[in-house]
DNA sequence: CGTAATGAAATTTTT
DNA sequence: TTTCATTACG
């Protein structure tokens, strides 16, 4: 980055070098924000303020991470508390637990876990009477809670029939996570923020312990981070906020942009310091992006400018179909890879959901381009280890019900609905939890003695695993697994998916053997279980591979590179359809696009297809109207696909793909002609010999492909043979070892380089041949 | 009690 | 198209 070799700008220094008083950074994007914080932490020490009394929050861990090496490297053995707001709130609960009717030893509860107490209070409620779905109910009552509004005045306020039913379920909710001891993602501030408020003396003290209070990515904050920053900024009025309103892309999970907005409002007194100078992009991008921002109200303008040079034009291109779209992206980057001009990492493709991927993905695959996605299912939310966490989260708090529920016939052990019914119905009678009611099991009157007996094995199998007193994490969840029976059950399944899950559990013990390694102190399973269930999948982002990056629009935020594609530039999409109503929302789709325009360096490609395959259906497109908001004199226009040749073919080529859908469709429904994959192939000609497809040169999906979907890969599972080379996305080049199962369920043995032999449904799996020369 | 089958729904998701 | 959740069956 050019920004570390320059020396600071006037308005850097001036940010850098103030101490006492509030202080707001409005830092655009690539103005050399981190930069700015960073140097003045090592200013605040270099005056002697003591590295103890500064605090430093972000939102995410790797911004946590990365400001924390910058201060390092400032300030060598300064140990400066940098964490995110979640983490800092947990440490501090640790502490202050018995003030909101905790134990210190409380469980954080992902989102996964809380829908899942959400669901336990449903069920006790008659939940037919609601018709609104969980994630709804449970949404309101996120949304309340970083509202700072408890239960009792949030029924007040109650109005429509969803939040009135939120109002039913808030209380109970609440009472049902104090009683599993733990909290929520909101309760993490929430609690904070109410111990702030209402016991002054605690407020005093902490404001008095962290008297440099610094925030970033200010406009991102909720009512409730917003309260926990001022309550420690009241004595010693020093915080620090930095931020962007034109980067507030949450705003759909409780920040409010006023925040910032009116920062000046909370702290008349406050200096404020705008960072206005762009050293990332080229001239044209900043500009493009000036432009497109220029169209928001709730904004605090800036005058964007840069030294850079003007760069290329902007291109702006539009493609025939969202497969054209992709095959000319990694076409392009395969030209500028191989002749050396870039290199792989240097690339990112941005797409609005997650959705979108597949195509590129696919093309990606094709291309054989080593490529990164940093995406929606991380690795600590799937369900093997998700599991298998449960155990250690019901050992180390044995009142956390969801745990129990979890895997209390995780793997299968014959405990069915109707004996978990019972022991809640016990443990609600004796209020107690369900660990509880389930040692007491021999005493429920209700349950048959081969029930009881089956949950008192299962009790005594939990005692045998949690024995010994503090062990080392990897010993815990080995245990676990052997105890328990996970990994038996894993072991004697066939699926391929479930030998993947076998794989994952242990990348979570090599997880769990480093952390004990760092970790040799008493107390680590709960710091373990803590820093599973607040680290994310942008974490898993690394810079230093060189791949392609894909992501989502959200998770660019804070990144920055060479050259940024952003696909599926369509109305429903950018801007997503669900936004399209609120103005308010509008603005903050039109942020979102903001932040990955200004991500890219050199080079910016917008892209569009018009007629795009979403959900199965191949759908004509509108381009999005921030199209007409770009200024054109700045960018390069093209439509390269819909050239009349192409549309001509392109039109002929979807009417077959329709007559072809209908077809599947028609015979489906019909029930009569089933796809018997041999007779498929008679009447579809394989890839090769399609005519379209020599005609479009890979460019297109082959006609089989399009019209059948799932019939076309179908066709495919039967390439597969003994001793083929084939190549899989992750694990590289394999050899298949043997080919089983009947015609709809054929499954390969495929033995790759390292580690054991894996097996694939071959049906819908990743794995391509590679053909012989 | 466990599995197979059917059907409705489908943003974004810092923690 | 895919994913999930609920339901129906063995």
């Amino acid at each position: 980055m050019t920004v570390r070799t320059h020396m600071l700008t006037a308005a850097q220094r001036e940010a850098v070098e103030h101490v006492d008083g509030p202080l707001l950074i409005l830092a655009g994007p690539g103005s050399g924000k981190t930069r700015v914080v960073t140097h003045r932490i090592a200013h605040l020490l270099g005056e002697g303020v003591a590295a103890s009394q500064i605090v430093a929050l972000t939102f995410t861990n790797k911004a946590a991470e990365e400001m924390q090496s910058r201060v390092d490297a400032l300030a060598p053995g300064k140990r400066v508390w940098l964490s995110t707001f979640h983490r800092f709130c947990a440490r501090l609960l640790r502490e202050y637990a018995s003030c909101v009717g905790l134990e210190p030893n409380f469980t954080i509860y992902d989102a996964g876990d809380s829908r899942r107490a959400l669901k336990q209070v449903l069920d006790e409620l008659d939940r037919d009477s609601s018709f609104y779905p969980p994630e709804q109910i449970s949404a309101a009552i996120s949304k309340a809670k970083n509202r700072l509004v408890l239960p009792d005045d949030y029924a007040k306020s109650a109005r429509s029939p969803l939040t009135s039913i939120a109002a039913e379920v808030y209380p109970r909710y609440r009472q049902r996570l104090l009683d599993s001891n733990a909290v929520d993602f909101d309760d993490l501030l929430l609690h904070v923020a109410t111990l702030l408020r209402s016991e002054p003396e605690i407020r005093r003290s902490l404001d008095d312990r962290f008297r440099y209070v610094l925030v970033d990515e200010y406009q991102d904050t909720n009512l409730a981070q917003y309260a926990i920053a001022r309550g420690l900024s009241i004595d010693h009025p020093n915080l620090a906020a930095t931020g962007d309103p034109d980067q507030s892309i949450y705003g759909w999970r409780g920040a409010t942009l006023s925040n910032i907005l009116e920062f000046e409002k909370d702290f008349p007194d406050a200096r404020v310091v705008r960072l206005e100078q762009n050293y990332r992009s080229t001239r044209r991008i900043l500009d493009v992006a000036a432009a497109l921002i220029a169209h928001n109200r709730l904004r605090k303008e800036k005058d964007l400018f840069t030294e850079n040079d003007e760069g290329q034009p902007v291109q702006l291109t539009a493609y025939a179909t969202h497969k054209h779209e992709a095959d000319a992206i990694v076409a392009g980057i395969v030209a500028d890879v191989t002749s050396g001009r870039r290199r792989a990492r240097d690339f990112a493709i941005f797409y609005r959901v997650n959705a979108l991927s597949r195509a590129i993905e696919s093309s990606l695959r094709e291309h054989g381009v080593a490529y990164q996605m940093v995406n929606g299912l991380e690795f600590f939310q799937r369900k093997e280890v998700k599991d298998v966490l449960a155990y250690l989260q019901l050992l180390n708090n044995p009142r956390d019900d969801v745990a129990f529920e979890r895997i209390i016939n995780t793997p299968p052990r014959g405990i069915g609905r109707t004996t978990i019914t019972r022991l809640r119905e016990h443990a609600a009678r004796y209020r107690v939890p369900l660990l509880a009611a389930a040692r007491e099991a021999g005493l429920i009157e209700s349950l048959p003695k081969r029930s009881a007996v089956k949950v008192a094995q299962f009790v005594a199998m939990l005692d045998a695993v949690g024995e010994t007193v503090d062990p080392p994490v990897e010993t815990l969840i080995r245990r676990v697994i052997e105890l328990s029976g996970y990994r038996d059950s894993l072991l004697a399944s066939e699926i391929e998916e479930d030998q993947q899950r076998l794989a994952n559990i242990e990348e979570l013990l090599t997880a769990a053997r480093e952390f004990d390694a760092q970790h040799p102190e008493p107390g680590r399973l709960e710091a373990f279980l803590e820093q599973t269930s607040l680290v994310s999948d942008t974490d898993a982002f690394e810079a230093d591979d060189d791949r392609v990056t894909l992501m989502t629009l959200h998770a660019a935020k804070g990144l920055e590179f060479p050259v940024v594609h952003i696909v599926a530039m369509e109305q429903g999409l950018i801007p997503h359809e669900r936004s399209l109503d609120e103005p308010d929302q509008l603005e903050e789709e039109r942020r979102l696009l903001f932040v990955g325009i200004t991500r890219a360096q050199s080079e910016l490609r917008l892209s569009y297809a018009s007629r795009r395959e979403f959900r199965g259906q191949s759908r004509m497109t509108v381009p999005s109207m921030f199209q007409a908001e770009l200024p054109v004199r700045e960018m390069a226009v093209s439509e390269p696909d819909i050239a009349l040749d192409d549309w001509a073919a392109a039109a002929q080529y979807h009417d077959e793909a329709d007559v072809w859908h209908d077809g599947a469709d028609d015979a489906h429904t019909a029930g009569d002609i089933s796809f018997d994959p041999d007779n498929f192939e008679a009447e579809a000609p394989p890839r090769a010999s399609t005519p379209m497809d020599s005609s479009f040169a890979g460019k297109l999906v082959t006609a089989a492909d399009m019209a059948a979907g799932s019939a076309g890969r179908t066709a495919n599972e039967h390439e597969f043979v003994d001793g083929m080379t084939v190549l899989h996305p992750e694990y590289g080049l394999g050899q298949v070892v043997t080919v089983s199962g009947g015609p709809s369920k054929r499954m390969a043995t495929v033995q790759f380089s390292a580690g054991p032999p894996k097996k694939f449904m071959l049906r819908s799996c990743v794995l391509r041949p590679v053909k012989a020369k």
